[in-house]
DNA sequence: ATTTGATATGTTATACTATATCAATCGAAA
DNA sequence: TTTCGATTGATATAGTATAACATATCAAAT
């Protein structure tokens, strides 16, 4: 078996994996809070996956990195994550998916395949400014907006039409 | 202190829960499944109750009407009552809260007060139907929708110019 | 009336998710 | 070098959710 000679110690070596970690490695170059090796370990290891890790599925990983690892290793790593906006936490899987777009100014809406679990994004900026009319007209002031969609994706309905009915 | 001769076992006299109440007793009229007491009153607890509870708030009062009672008896009725959208589960908090809208055709939208749980319900069709759009145009098909908007609710921030500081 | 099948509840145990707490370490600024 | 904040290490525990199996209920069909 061939090492990958690329940088990254175990991870994945997919160019958009390795262009998403290079973004937050430059968001937080002059910032007072930093990426440290073991949160940039905890993107690597969602955006390597690709959809959504249980913090516990993300503790494993960390594990088999060689060292002890314990849970408040992946919720630290996974609070900082969501607070700078890395992370998305989607709270009916208690699971956790790596933002892949530039670092969203707009809430991304998330489509989770129930089948693959697997994660699309996209922007929805007009969603979101519907969203926060419709709050402000309530009087409600909007610090988060969470938009989900759970069904299937693209993928799992093709593998139902041809061959596969696992 | 008086207790209130309506039918009602224990629960609020509220007639906007009696009233939500009476409309989940009619919906489940005619069908296969059943609003049981047990199921009926779990629905009643987070009516009365105006916000959002976790399973076990819930379950602690059910323990206090008397009899015993164990997580299962909390939890089924709860995704009894999801399934027939009676109820949604605030993901990102682990927690319930009663529809109070007549049996939404469109999802609601949700906000969620992060001083005092409350929830504002609103619906936002328009907001349902755009993401659908977005969604199918991604080729997903969508199967359910999560709007919700975490931030300061109105009773909240007028609070916080006036008196209180809690 | 009884069997059957679907629905619902009772009960125990256990799995999974998340946080609290306190000690130790590290690094930059005073 | 001391001090302060930020980070990590480690243990314990709190909180959330489901599995599994037994029992009960009730209505429809025989």
């Amino acid at each position: 078996m061939q090492i990958n000679p690329s940088s990254n110690r175990c991870g994945s070596s997919d160019p958009k994996v390795i262009a998403c970690l290079k973004q937050a490695e430059v968001f937080f170059q002059d910032k007072p809070k930093k990426l440290t090796p073991a949160r940039r370990r905890v993107l690597e290891i969602l955006l390597a996956h690709g959809g959504v890790l249980s913090a516990y599925q993300i503790l494993d990983r960390l594990k088999s990195d060689g060292k002890a690892a314990h849970p408040a290793d992946a919720y630290r790593a996974l609070d900082f994550l969501i607070e700078y906006k890395f992370v998305h936490k989607v709270g009916h899987l208690s699971a956790f998916v790596a933002y892949t777009r530039p670092h969203a100014t707009h809430t991304t809406f998330f489509m989770i395949c129930r089948k693959c679990d697997n994660v699309a994004e996209a922007a929805s900026p007009d969603t979101n400014d519907m969203l926060e009319k419709v709050a402000s007209e309530a009087g409600f002031l909007v610090k988060q907006q969470v938009l989900e969609a759970f069904g299937i994706c693209t993928d799992c309905q093709d593998d139902a039409g041809t061959s596969a009915n696992t």
